[in-house]
DNA sequence: GCGACAG
DNA sequence: ATCTTGTCGC
């Protein structure tokens, strides 16, 4: 179960493999009351990162708590490889988090991977909690043209199977790329992620999530 | 061999 | 992701 994090791409690849026959596809909870959405970035000087963590009552949306961790760590961004460069950060964070959540917003891929170990399914075996991909762009697989309004999506077809949705979070802005973590499936991950996103692209948690990494990683 | 390629 | 200001469109 655990690992080193500095693997070569191609132990990287081979440990995926491995770990993807893990991964659980079944609706989320019935009841979720916190929510918790991840980012993680890194500054100019690439030899440290910043991960950060937020939780939202549910399906209230009030802000919970807000999570920060810097750290010397450095992986490079390999397309299938996300998790080894945020993952390391992101458990630093989650091990400060007052509350656990019941369900957590990634930003990146959930099953919807070459591998089919996206970050959010990786994070998810990790944390052994319910994951979701939440991707502003497309890794793998093929969509028709989803609806301009709010609420309206297309299935995200890879290698024969349905890893996850397509989905409009606002009415005419660029379409989500949800696709369940671990312990999720794509119904009920495209629901949570929904109602999620209130007034803006993003969910709320990784809206708030982002904001706080941006803020450690530039200045102000 | 030629593109595609989460953040 | 990061580098960076103003600007066109709904």
């Amino acid at each position: 179960m655990l690992h080193s994090w500095n693997l070569s791409p191609q132990e990287a690849i081979a440990l995926q493999k491995r770990l993807a026959s893990s991964v659980v596809l079944k609706p989320l909870p019935e009841e979720i009351t916190l929510v918790a959405g991840a980012d993680v970035g890194y500054p100019r000087r690439h030899d440290r990162a910043v991960a950060a963590v937020a939780t939202y009552t549910y399906p209230g949306l009030e802000f919970r708590e807000l999570v920060r961790f810097q750290g010397k760590f450095f992986y490079p961004y390999v397309p299938g490889l996300l998790s080894f460069r945020e993952i390391p950060l992101l458990l630093q964070a989650f091990e400060r988090l007052q509350e656990e959540p019941d369900v957590v917003l990634c930003d990146g891929q959930g099953t919807a991977h070459p591998r089919r170990l996206g970050l959010a399914s990786h994070l998810g075996l990790w944390l052994n909690l319910p994951t979701v991909g939440c991707a502003k762009t497309r890794l793998v697989g093929t969509h028709g043209r989803v609806g301009p309004r709010r609420g309206q999506y297309r299935s995200l077809l890879y290698q024969g199977d349905k890893v996850g949705v397509v989905l409009r979070t606002r009415t005419k802005v660029k379409p989500l790329y949800v696709s369940p973590g671990h312990l999720a499936e794509v119904e009920s991950s495209r629901k949570l992620v929904e109602r999620c996103c209130i007034q803006y692209r993003l969910p709320e948690p990784i809206r708030r999530a982002h904001l706080a990494v941006q803020r450690a990683v530039r200045g102000a």
